[in-house]
Parts: C-alpha cells; structure tokens; sequence
DNA sequence: GTCTATAAAGTGATAGAC
DNA sequence: GTCTATCACTTTATAGAC
C-alpha cells in the first residue's frame, strides 16, 4: 500500500503499475484502490470512470515523454547532428529512463497492453498523442537516410519501433544479472537496441 | 456465427479470434460460445474451464508452427546453408503462414498478449513449448556469426524475436494497401523483416 | 453431448452520511 | 474529500433435465 502523495497521485501510481502486470480488464478498482491505499469510491470521484483513469495514465507519462524526445531531438539537430545513432539515442534514452520496477519501464509495459488493443479508442488515443513526435523523428530518419525510397523508409521505422518498444517494455527475455546495477543494465540495454537498430535501418545500403 | 467443423474445433477458433482481439480476460465465455454458436456450457464441457481453453488454444498452434520451423530449418542446415537470411526465413515464414485475418496471423497476435502477461503461468507454459525450437535457432545462429560473443548473440537475437513478434503479430502501423494482395503484402513483409533482422543481427561485424 | 437455470463471486458505479 | 452500503450487472462454473 503506497502512502506517497496526493490520493490522485497515489491512485494514478497504482493504476499505471496494475495496468502493466495485468492489464486493463485484468486489473480491477478494487484491487487498485486497495493498493494505492485509497477508499474504493475515490477512483469515480477524482477521474470519473475508470476509462477516464486509463487516459490520465497515458497522458501524464506520455506529454513527459514526447517533451523529453522532442528536446533530445532537438539538441541532436541543433548541432548538426548527422549520426543516426544520435537521433535514436534520443527517441530510446527518455522512455527508458521512465520510473522502472526491473521488470523494464513500467510505462512502456502499459503502452504495449495500448498496442495490443489494437482497434479502439484508447489506440487513437495514443495515436493522436504521438503521432507528431513520431513525424519529427521520421523526418530526421528520412534526411538522415537519403537512399531509401519513402516506403522502404516506412516499413524500416514500423519495424524499429516495434523492436524498440517490445524491448523496452522488458517482455524480451534479458534480464538484469545480479552483479550488474540497473543504472548499468539500462545503458547496455540502450547502447544494444541503437546498433542493432542502426544496422536494421542501414540495411543493404 | 461459425457452423464448421466440431464444437470443440468451433470453440478453439472463436477463442483464437476473440483472444487476439480483446485479450484473454477482455473475451467472456458468452462472446466466445455466442460466436461459436455453441451453448455456454460447452467450455466447461469440453475443456473444463476458460484457463485450461486458452492452454488449448496455445497447444493447438504451437505444436504445428514449431515443427514447421524446426522442418524449415532442418531443410536449410542440410543443405549446407550459410545464409543468415535462410535460417531467418525458417524462422518467419512459418509463423506468418498461420491462417490471417488481414490483421495479421492471428495466433502471433494472441502470443504477444500471452508475452505481456508476464509472470504467470501462461508465459511458463508458451517458454516450455518454445525453448527447444528456440534453442535450435540460437545454435545456428551462433555458427553463422562467430565473431559474436555469447553475451552479445543473445542480445541480439533477443531484440530480433522482439521486433519480428511485434511486426508478425500486425500491431505495426503497416497497413496492406488496397491494390496489393493478401498474398503479396505477407512475402514483402517476410522480405522486410528478414533483411532488417539479419543486419541487426550482423551489426558492426 | 447439449441444453436451461442458477449459484457464487466479482465488476464498475453511485447515493448519501459524515 | 472520504467513507459505507448497495445497486445493477457480468463473470465463470455447475447441477440436473433431456
């Protein structure tokens, strides 16, 4: 039972970690509330509905995200930058360094439950919320890797991003050693997902 | 309303459908007969319960696609293959060819959810199932890339089945077009993720 | 093997006291 | 803003008729 902040932040901080071990469906108010240490009630209270719950987790952690990416593309940029691994430092290092619980960023386990949804109005969601950022960065990819034709491109970054977020929600199967901090696991994990993204997008040209 | 083949095959289908689609606890018994056409006492009947269904469901598919990708792989190191981009192809191809709903395979689908349940028994009993086929794969790999220290081979390979998961399981953003088959759309997909992969895999050797 | 009916427990949501 | 109590509904599972 977490006895930190405000009751929204607490129920938030329950919701975000529940939401990621089980799921949306799979986690009910009950055992939320019952976590975060809040009376069942309060949920309905402070968000409404506990669909209005699950956008107040995305969008609490995803304006955080898109900022932080937006300003490490940005400082790439500004440089002159003209490495390809910087660009993806910059689209990988924030969401890996979202509040962790070993098992990988929390937040990024939530987002891949969103992707799984598939049809509905919470991928719309995050949809909407990303997609601006998500142009940007194909932008870079795109000045960055003038030999691809625009579909090639396309099927390139559709692959990188799922290898990225798949590996940063922790579901691979590296797992952190005990004789290796979780300080250094995360650079590891980092500096292995941009060479092995850096080849795939490089790819044969 | 599915009226083929018998109840037990009716349910295993409409589950695999209904799961990919809404997930494991998000699909309810009475979707799941209701789209099955058969009576909700059925499950019970035939299965037991709703988690020994989704075992089945997982049994079902399993045992098919990794004979077919352990005779997929049989047939490339036979003949003497030295080609990352054949084992790859083992690897893939079998998995894409599980019947499609224009989605994506639908079983892939259902395997990523079955990877974000994390802890459980579920992804125990998916490992168990998988590991010997997998291992076979590592193996080969592990030959055709010898400059490659064991560390980073699975660093690698774990980030590959990764993105290869996530691209199969169509959660990506790409779409088939409309002027290009179901047929055609799944071999550019294969291509795609075989040369992504293999450079990923080859990085920097 | 299939059906109806129902049990037992869990769900999200809300009214109303404090 | 927090609480209890409860409503209305859905869930899985099963007993028992056919």
């Amino acid at each position: 039972m977490n006895r930190t902040g405000s009751t929204k932040e607490r129920i938030l901080g329950a919701a975000e970690a529940l939401f990621a071990q089980r799921g949306f469906d799979g986690a009910s108010l009950r055992q939320l509330t019952s976590s975060a240490g809040v009376n069942l009630a309060a949920v309905n209270y402070h968000f409404g509905s506990k669909e209005k719950l699950v956008e107040e987790v995305f969008r609490r952690r995803l304006d955080a995200l898109n900022a932080q990416r937006q300003a490490a593309l940005a400082k790439v940029t500004e440089l002159g930058g003209n490495r390809l691994e910087d660009v993806l430092d910059a689209f990988i290092r924030p969401a890996m360094e979202l509040s962790d619980d070993d098992g990988g960023p929390l937040f990024m386990r939530v987002l891949v439950r969103a992707f799984a949804e598939h049809d509905d109005t919470l991928r719309r969601f995050v949809s909407e919320n990303y997609g601006h950022v998500m142009r940007q960065f194909s932008a870079e990819f795109a000045r960055l890797l003038p030999d691809l034709s625009k579909e090639e491109l396309y099927w390139r970054i559709d692959i990188m991003v799922g290898a990225l977020t798949h590996a940063m929600s922790g579901f691979g199967m590296m797992k952190r050693k005990n004789d290796v901090s979780a300080r250094a696991h995360r650079e590891q994990t980092i500096q292995h997902l941009i060479r092995f993204a850096a080849a795939g997008l490089r790819a044969g040209s």
